[in-house]
DNA sequence: CAAATATAATGGTATTACTATCACTTTCCA
DNA sequence: TGGAAAGTGATAGTAATACCATTATATTTG
């Protein structure tokens, strides 16, 4: 697919002025990504990305209030990105089971670039969410924020995948628990496979998370 | 047990002084969970622990380095704790199938309090752990702290119930996977608990963590 | 062309994370 | 017992961070 007219529409409560809406916008997203990628959260400042993109410091305010708003914005983003992606990937199937299996798909084979989104690199999206995107939830405002709605895709994404599986055994008592650690624990194995090889089961080849957590959810539900 | 003549070793790379050898670093340590709990990582500072124990940020800094040094001291801390649990309860049971459901008891149920560490709240360190482990792996030194050795327990308990799973069934493909996705997956279903309760099955009880990926275990092994 | 909007440029504040210095007190051991 | 060593307190200082506010200059739009 190439330049769909869609967009992902991200919670007006995120920034103070849409940075899809102008230019500046789109570059302090696109160059945001790169940077966050780069110096890693705690590294990345406004200032470096406000000289990254030849622009003061107070331009990338009017953005946005700050730079957790901004990394939960993005997060956001990459969820509403997957969210569409699950929707589209399951429309088609024939049984809950197959569209259960491309929900697995989606949230734990690698990712690959889409260009329908030119000023967003979906690739280094995914490595900043894999790894930094605990800081959104791991904080003390966290249930204020989720009282904005702040984490309303994830939590929606969640219940689909769990609805799935309520749908083929409705019998089975943990479908929130299973799901929820699939999405993490998908997450976690390819930081540790980068960082902590020892504990994973990195022999296993290049499916072997994809692999792992399905036949994990279909041995749970059956 | 009261008070037991062992006491948790810890690398002394992570200390400049050995908090254990003085009654102000068992003061620091005791307080500083207290403080971690009360303001998360992100408002914890140095200068609020000294206030909080009458002394200057600059006695604090006598013992740690950073902030950042003083959690993960805690952090193993915490995971030596753990693995001084685990080898004394599964030391006298009979099969490896009852040691590694006691293993995941252990990694998956609610703390006690322990009164052999007097200085040391676990149940408050383990909140602790539930809610600011992950910003100890998920920084861009990790691989240097990774060589450093800082996360050698951590490692060694995955490799503990791993040895364990192997031992029922050898054939097993993933057992690293599975052990991490229990460690985390419990954590974080604690933390959802408290904070997301929309995607956590809450209903299904005060043992729902442990009963869960306790079958997780058996269903996939077998 | 005027009005509105967007951005640049600059400066400022409070706080953080950390370092350095000096003086006082306690401990220890020769 | 006297004197070094170790532990702590008190104070000051620095560089960087995360933000806010103001003014001036473009750019767009109606």
């Amino acid at each position: 697919m190439h330049n769909l007219a869609i967009s992902i529409r991200i919670s007006s409560d995120l920034f103070i002025k849409d940075p899809e809406s102008t230019d500046l916008g789109k570059r302090i997203i696109s160059k945001s990504i790169e940077l966050l990628d780069e110096l890693g959260f705690e590294g990345f400042t406004f200032k470096k990305l406000g000289a990254a993109i030849g622009s003061p410091e107070s331009s990338v305010y009017r953005y946005f209030e700050s730079k957790h708003k901004l990394l939960i914005y993005l997060v956001c983003w990459y969820w509403s990105w997957i969210e569409y992606k699950m929707v589209f990937g399951t429309i088609n199937k024939s049984s809950d089971l197959e569209r259960l299996k491309t929900a697995i798909e989606i949230l734990t084979k690698p990712i690959k670039v889409d260009n329908s989104f030119i000023h967003v690199n979906e690739v280094l999206l995914n490595k900043i969410v894999v790894s930094e995107a605990t800081k959104v939830f791991h904080t003390k405002a966290v249930d204020e924020e989720n009282d904005q709605g702040y984490f309303a895709v994830y939590k929606r994404i969640v219940q689909r995948v769990s609805d799935l599986i309520s749908a083929i055994n409705p019998d089975y008592k943990y479908p929130n628990m299973l799901v929820t650690t699939v999405i993490e624990g998908a997450h976690q194995q390819v930081y540790f496979a980068d960082h902590l090889s020892s504990i994973t089961d990195k022999k296993r080849g290049k499916n072997r998370v994809y692999n792992f957590y399905t036949e994990l959810v279909c041995k749970m539900i059956s």
